[in-house]
RNA sequence: GGGCGGGUAGCUCAGUUGGGAGAGCACCGGCCUUACAAGCCGGGGGUCACAGGUUCGAGCCCUGUUCCGCCUACCA
């Protein structure tokens, strides 16, 4: 016979059933079955990161799709892999190297990066061991990283194709540059936040006038590089100052006033500074005007020799600080206002980022964005919920060229080589000898590397073998599902669609469902310099990875944030202990059981059997519905109540004493106990795959796991109305006894009599064919039903829809209890009875609304008065025992 | 500036086509009823942010207000 301990304790279970599974390769998808294809590939994280909770989050709700439909039979992939996050990357190597004593300029780019490889080799697999240890049913054997051969030479060849058409180019823009990464960054990167800042007036002196012109500017370090004033040609104050030229104050530079319709005549005095180098609206005024730049500061976001000798070296906000003092000093400054205005910060170190003409590699991004709309236009890609398909429009319509080179050393360096003989530009799939032009051999290559991005938006196909044809990308591609935040939207899910369609001719995914965020229990960001995290390990640790996961799916209601509280955890682990014991109660009544956990002998099927049958075809229709439209939280929703409250709160316990015998029906009672044991094991099993594993496994069935057994399916056959109805009933006045038990203090241990009175005959019927339930559940010893039965005086009583209960108290009644109980009762009622007779008096309601509305609350009205005939009627009784 | 999401019980949240609101936790009362005190039984608790409108009827649909959060923008 199989003890359970009396509690469950997962840490063990998790380990033992983490490695059976692995080393069976229950994981594993095989591109030659012919079962159809189920595939989702995981947003890859960071080599860099560690489990977090978002990171649970994404990762629970794609385990439970993919064990959900491996169960349906499915050819399942969860294809996994990392990605090599350039930036983040080399920061973390950066760092390490400075704790050393050295740099990565000291190392060389050739043995930087190596030592970057061995990081990876040491260090890159942390994320990995937690997401196994999170129980993710991840592919390992396919396990890709962004930097591997593979994935490196579809990088190539989509760059390459990419420059041969047109939708690749180099060139000199304005682009973000973070000084501290020493890299360009594309839009998407920079974070722009809320900042309390300052609006400096500065004069312009007009040349040869003693007039000037004011300015007003929140980065006066940038003054050092303008090339002109503008103004509004509208402008009434400026109107005689057209053709003016203006003196640079501290330069003495000579810069052109000049007029476009761009500058805004209400914002500051009107009259905008235009530094072409540093900003990218004035490089696109500077542009109209065929302005020159000057580009007064380093890479590094020190001034330069062109901001002037009192600033060359300066940082520029050291800069700015001298500057406003020495202009304050010589009478340019005319005054400091307080400004709150956005400042650009870099999304990898935080530091402010500058505006920065430089040369750098683009992607022309209209013409893929272009199919990468229609295709969720038409509906070929399905964004759930429906509400993020605007913003995904929004952005995909007003789309950016795409920034892709950095200038890291980590990445994918890009394919292009310089020809120090003629300057030809060569852009190669193969590392080339020699300059087709001139057939030079001194060729560079070009230093940059690409955007993480680019690579990550190649994903769906580079990880399944392409540019190769191999059969496992003709078996997953495209992809079922992508499962991610919205924040990484327009930096990976729209450039995966763009790229999917371009170079595969077919959308990467069909469905994208976008999950919330988790926020602390007050709402706030999670983050570790609020110190408000909560670190799924240490959740793990303490309650099961199975409360944690059971626990995610049930916040995952769409479109709102998630405020994780600790408290539900707690809760969802009781409910593993719940299921614990309520399968440690089955096994303990299973000693002379030699069946299955298949249905077998159905004529011995008590009404409580039959019931639960019922029931679980219920739940099993709404979990599959459930999960099919991404409703997470409504599947674990109902698999908990299945179990709790239908199969723990009643089935066990109506089944107790049919177990207490010997004969057909203790063995048709643990035949059900353990075939519904079984199903709800598997209903439950992609939400808590660890617990159910290791109660299946002690289950008499001849399955290798649970994860690769059969998910129930509804099955109409299998619902029982009349049973579900009978039922009803029977648990009507078993909640009846016990409410008047509860309500009039009565020991619970006490035995007492329930006489039921209804003129209902099938009613009568079903309580002298299961009275037996009421009997053992409600702790009556004598239970009489009848249409004619008489109300002994001292009786407490209620109206459960067609039947009178009574319970007859003689010698152990409170009337004082037993009035207040059917006083509160009768209030109910009256306040349920004047809304009905105002609704039903209502002219209006009854010629308007529909037949069965109306008829609906007609019976209601009708069933609640005669309730209350019965209980004012039995009220007066009470108050004669009262004197 | 534009857009989106949200405001429901003390707390965290459900509420699928409009037919007078649910769960978990917390709270109150009673129970070691031999699976489970991480439990069992019973109970109290809500002007569904506010104001209008549509409708016989609104948590749900429309308009406005307000508060919170987020996204987005060329706020010098």
């Amino acid at each position: 016979m199989i003890q359970l301990d009396k509690q469950y304790e997962p840490g063990e279970v998790e380990k033992r059933w983490g490695r059976f599974w692995e080393e069976k390769n229950f994981f594993h998808a095989d591109e030659t079955s012919e079962s159809s294809a189920f595939s989702i590939v995981i947003p890859p994280p960071n080599i860099t990161g560690r489990l977090h909770i978002g990171h649970a989050f994404n990762n629970t709700l794609q385990d439970i799709l993919t064990r959900w439909k491996r169960m349906q039979g499915f050819n399942a992939l969860w294809q996994p892999g990392t990605d090599h996050a350039g930036i983040a990357t080399q920061n973390v190597v950066e760092k390490q190297l400075h704790q050393e004593g050295t740099t990565r300029q000291d190392l060389g780019r050739e043995n930087f990066v190596k030592r970057v490889w061995k990081w990876r080799s040491e260090s890159g697999g942390t994320i990995i061991s937690q997401l196994k240890k999170l129980g993710c049913s991840l592919d390992w054997e396919r396990d890709r990283f962004t930097m591997d051969e593979g994935l490196s030479k579809a990088v190539r060849e989509v760059f390459v194709t990419l420059y041969e058409e047109g939708l690749i180019y180099k060139g000199d823009y304005i682009i973000n540059w973070c000084p501290r990464c020493h890299t360009a960054l594309s839009d998407l990167e920079v974070e722009y936040q809320e900042t309390q800042g300052n609006l400096y007036h500065l004069k312009y002196p007009i040349k040869e006038s003693d007039g000037f012109l004011v300015i007003a500017t929140t980065r006066p370090e940038t003054m050092l590089g303008d090339t002109a004033v503008a103004v509004n040609p509208d402008d009434e104050r400026y109107q005689g100052y057209k053709g003016k030229k203006l003196i640079l104050p501290v330069l003495n530079r000579e810069i052109p006033l000049i007029e476009d319709g761009y500058v805004d005549t209400a914002f500051g005095t009107g009259a905008l500074k235009v530094t072409p180098a540093h900003d990218p609206n004035d490089f696109e005024l500077g542009q109209r005007h065929q302005l020159e730049t000057v580009n007064v500061m380093n890479p590094d976001g020190t001034m330069n020799s062109l901001a002037g000798p009192d600033y060359e070296g300066l940082d520029r906000f050291e800069c700015r600080k001298k500057l406003v003092h020495d202009l304050k000093d010589s009478g340019v400054l005319e005054k400091i206002e307080d400004l709150t205005h956005s400042v650009g910060h870099c999304y990898r170190c935080r530091t402010v980022v500058e505006p920065y003409l430089s040369k750098q590699w683009f992607v022309k991004a209209k013409p893929l964005a272009e199919p990468a709309l229609k295709a969720v236009r038409d509906g070929s890609i399905k964004i759930v919920p429906k509400f993020w398909e605007n913003t995904y429009f929004e952005w995909m319509e007003n789309i950016r060229d795409w920034c892709i080179s950095r200038q890291i050393w980590w990445g994918h360096q890009i394919p292009a080589w310089n020809c120090k003989a003629c300057g030809k530009v060569i852009v190669s799939r193969e590392t080339p000898d020699n300059c087709p032009d001139c057939s030079a051999t001194d060729l560079v290559q070009e230093t940059d590397v690409l955007d993480t991005w680019f690579s990550s938006a190649l994903w769906p196909f580079s990880t399944l073998g392409w540019p190769e044809k191999t059969e496992t990308l003709k078996r997953f591609y495209p992809t079922s599902v992508l499962c991610t935040g919205f924040d990484i939207l327009f930096f990976w899910v729209a450039r995966m669609i763009m790229m999917g369609l371009k170079f595969m001719g077919d959308v990467p995914f069909r469905d994208v469902y976008i999950h919330a965020l988790i926020r602390d229990a007050e709402g706030q960001k999670m983050s570790k310099t609020k110190g408000n995290v909560i670190d799924p390990l240490e959740v793990m640790e303490q309650y099961g990875t199975d409360a944690l996961r059971f626990t995610l799916a049930a916040f995952a209601a769409q479109g709102r944030d998630i405020k994780l509280a600790e408290d539900r955890i707690e809760g969802y682990r009781n409910f593993c202990n719940k299921l614990w014991n309520a399968s440690r109660f089955v096994f303990m009544n299973l000693e002379d059981y030699k069946g299955s956990c298949a249905l077998e002998e159905k004529s011995n099927l008590s009404n409580a059997d039959r019931w639960i049958l019922s029931r679980l075809n219920r739940a099993s229709k709404e979990v599959n519905e459930a999960l099919e439209a991404f409703r997470f939280n409504d599947a674990a929703l109902t698999v908990y109540k299945f179990i709790w409250n239908e199969y723990c709160d009643w089935y066990i316990e109506l089944t107790k004493s049919k177990l207490t015998g010997s004969g057909p029906e203790r063995k048709a009672a643990q035949n059900v106990l353990i075939h519904v044991l079984d199903s709800a094991l598997k209903l439950l099993h992609p939400f808590m795959p660890f617990i159910t594993e290791e109660i299946w496994q002690k289950l008499p069935q001849d399955g290798k796991s649970i994860m690769v057994s059969e998910f129930p399916e509804y099955r109409e056959s299998q619902t029982d109305e009349a049973v579900e109805k009978e039922m009803e009933v029977i648990m009507e006045i078993i909640t009846g006894i016990r409410n008047i038990r509860g309500e009039m203090n009565l020991n619970p241990g006490l035995k007492l009599k329930a006489l039921i009175r209804t003129q209902n005959t099938e009613i009568q019927k079903t309580l002298k064919e299961h009275g037996e339930y009421i009997r053992e559940l409600a702790r009556v010893e004598q239970l009489e039903t009848g249409s004619n039965i008489e109300k002994p005086k001292v009786a407490a009583s209620s109206v459960l829809g067609e039947m009178d209960l009574i319970v007859p108290l003689e010698g152990m009644m409170d009337f004082r209890e037993e009035r207040n109980r059917v006083e509160k009762e009768l209030k109910k009622i009256e306040k349920d009875l004047i809304f009905l007779d105002k609704k039903l008096s209502n002219p209006n309601f009854v010629k308007k609304a529909p037949a069965e509305v109306i008829e609906k609350d007609e019976l209601r009205k009708a069933s609640l008065s005669e309730k209350q005939a019965k209980l004012e009627i039995h009220l007066k009784t009470i108050e004669q025992g009262l004197c």
